[in-house]
DNA sequence: TTTACTTATGAAATCGGTTTCGAATAGTCA
DNA sequence: TGACTATTCGAAACCGATTTCATAAGTAAA
């Protein structure tokens, strides 16, 4: 911040003393939150310039309780899904005069208690949840009484859904992901769909299948379970190579496949490639999430963007709104982008 | 963190008053800084357990200027690299009773000299700054005076060199890492082995530049200047792409190819692939970082690996190390290691 | 039981800001 | 110029912990 005369730190009462007035002047020049006779508040001003003097952020967050910080509870930040939504955040809170912080709970229940409590601590003004238990279904009744219990205190932003709370979500229309990858295809052709990857107890999963049936049942397309493989498994790479090998042994007639993310696409596609399948000529592979990684893979990929600028903004908005009272609806959603690459061409004739 | 009555949070204040005794008992308590009567010990323990008080961390950090807080500066999280050693550090650190906070600068010294302040501000106990300006060899002067000038009053760590100041070094042995990939290269009988990447003044790349070269020397293989594509290129997908396709314009002999990291060995593995050249039999593709995206194309890819848990660890030890004014050597190196993947083959015979 | 010494504890200062409240100063109008 | 109101400003309390210092209590030795 700056050195002092010999790296002890300068305070507010430094510059009071050397300006010749008083410490709640050096303040109020500083917040703005009164008028200072303009003398004095250049002569201040000239000061804080001459030292790049800086408030310590603790002593404030003392004072006022409010701390300008918003906490971030992510899953995993090594998720590059996550990472670029904690970026957007990041951002977005900076041109808000906010600040960000990070904690990875790494999937783990017990983390996400311990971080929660870290984050009340460190008194920040609000805390945004991404992933991890909020995204179940099936959320468990201490996380729910716990995250009531942290609501009292601090608001609380998700990005899934908890039942029994009164959370603020701000997330993905998956329905509207799903629609676009099935009008593509469908546009393109296809009508033997897979879905690889995920759980149905995650509701972004479970909406998107919804979806699925949905559209299936408005084109008058037989709803083959066999094609589905999107419960018991996981968001990973392996997970879309077992299921899409496992999906080969039964079927030879799907000309499409829509893997749950990025990761979980690189594995279907090495399948694919391994079974000497053409792609996107013989099968069509599509995803969500729209990673750096989709540029990268042959063919590229074609996945579903989720705005993470846009998301990231709308989570601290809704943040700062709850920090600062204002009424905002409950629940805001982030539409989702089709962005076509090379993995998805017309369906094969057969 | 705890509800009180009304929402309002529990302080050391009511603690002592329920039980009976003066706050300072209570801090006494908390951090075991002094002995207490057993009955009046567990009487306040119990209040804390009923309560689930936690103290409030800027009260605390004011009082003591320990913030037990160690800030980390990073190039950009959403590269891999970055994420994982972040979450190293996130680990080593709650292990040792600290806590993290990250900032990104994304590559702007801007960026970079605004959340120095910040982390000052915080007073953070520490900084580590990953990647960046203190990647670069020749880092500016003004550059260098800031660093100096947050010296002063908090330790800097970094994984870059920075000439003129003082801040401890945690770095990759980069030149042992080239050495790994040269033995494994040249152990399978290679001999023009181009490199794909980078730009030589950052000091990690300059250093492989330099063992390359040096190992040429001791098996009295001739330099190849054309081979080499290691300055003025950056370290993304696009670069390797791009350097390869002009590689495969003049040289038709070389047999392997050494790529700056993961993103750029996709990329040179696409141009490969467009060439319809095989990976590894005509020639072998090998990088450093090891991200997960290694084992997702391909075939997989030979990388050196960074101990990413290593890394982080020596971090953060280094961090509380000057944080507690103990000695420490100014220079501590982090041992990469060799993960050979399919990307990797015999020289083929021509 | 008294004296000497150790240990436990509370009162109060401190960290560095913000904010309330009342006093002082400046400005307005007759 | 005097009376009255509007501004500006400083003293002091406060936020919630830690820590020093002096006192009270407990223990051991005489």
């Amino acid at each position: 911040m700056q050195k002092g005369s010999e790296g002890k730190a300068i305070t507010i009462y430094d510059i009071a003393k050397e300006a010749g007035v008083s410490p709640a002047t050096v303040s109020r020049v500083l917040t703005r939150s009164a008028k200072v006779r303009p003398e004095k508040r250049e002569k201040v001003e000239a000061l804080i310039a001459k030292y790049n003097f800086k408030p310590n952020v603790l002593a404030k967050g003392l004072a006022d309780t409010r701390t300008k910080t918003i906490g971030v509870l992510a899953a995993d930040v090594r998720n590059p899904y996550y990472a670029s939504l904690f970026v957007a955040c990041e951002q977005a809170a900076r041109e808000a005069g906010y600040t960000v912080v990070l904690y990875n709970s790494l999937g783990k229940t017990e983390n996400e208690v311990e971080l929660l409590g870290k984050l009340q601590q460190q008194k920040v003004d609000a805390i945004i949840q991404l992933g991890g238990r909020v995204d179940d279904l099936s959320s468990s009744i201490e996380y729910v009484e716990l995250i009531n219990d942290v609501m009292s205190t601090i608001p609380v932003i998700v990005t899934g859904k908890l039942d029994g709370t009164r959370c603020h979500v701000v997330r993905i229309d998956s329905m509207k992901a799903m629609e676009l990858l099935m009008d593509h295809l469908m546009g393109l052709g296809h009508r033997k769909i897979a879905l690889v990857g995920g759980r149905q107890d995650v509701l972004a999963t479970f909406e998107k299948s919804q979806m699925y049936k949905q559209i299936l049942r408005e084109n008058k397309i037989p709803y083959d379970p066999s094609l589905v493989m999107d419960d018991g498994g996981s968001y990973d790479f392996e997970t879309g190579y077992r299921q899409m090998n496992e999906l080969l042994e039964k079927h030879t007639d799907m000309t499409a496949v829509i893997a749950v993310n990025d990761f979980t696409a690189m594995g279907v596609m090495k399948s694919l490639n391994e079974h000497s399948i053409r792609i996107p000529q013989d099968i069509s592979v599509v995803s969500y999430d729209n990673t750096y990684m989709a540029e990268m893979v042959m063919p590229k990929l074609t996945s579903i963007d989720y705005n993470y600028e846009e998301y990231g903004r709308k989570l601290i908005d809704t943040s700062i709104a709850m920090i600062e009272g204002r009424k905002k609806d409950a629940l805001r959603m982030v539409t989702p982008s089709l962005v076509v690459r090379e993995s998805s061409g017309p369906a094969p004739v057969r």
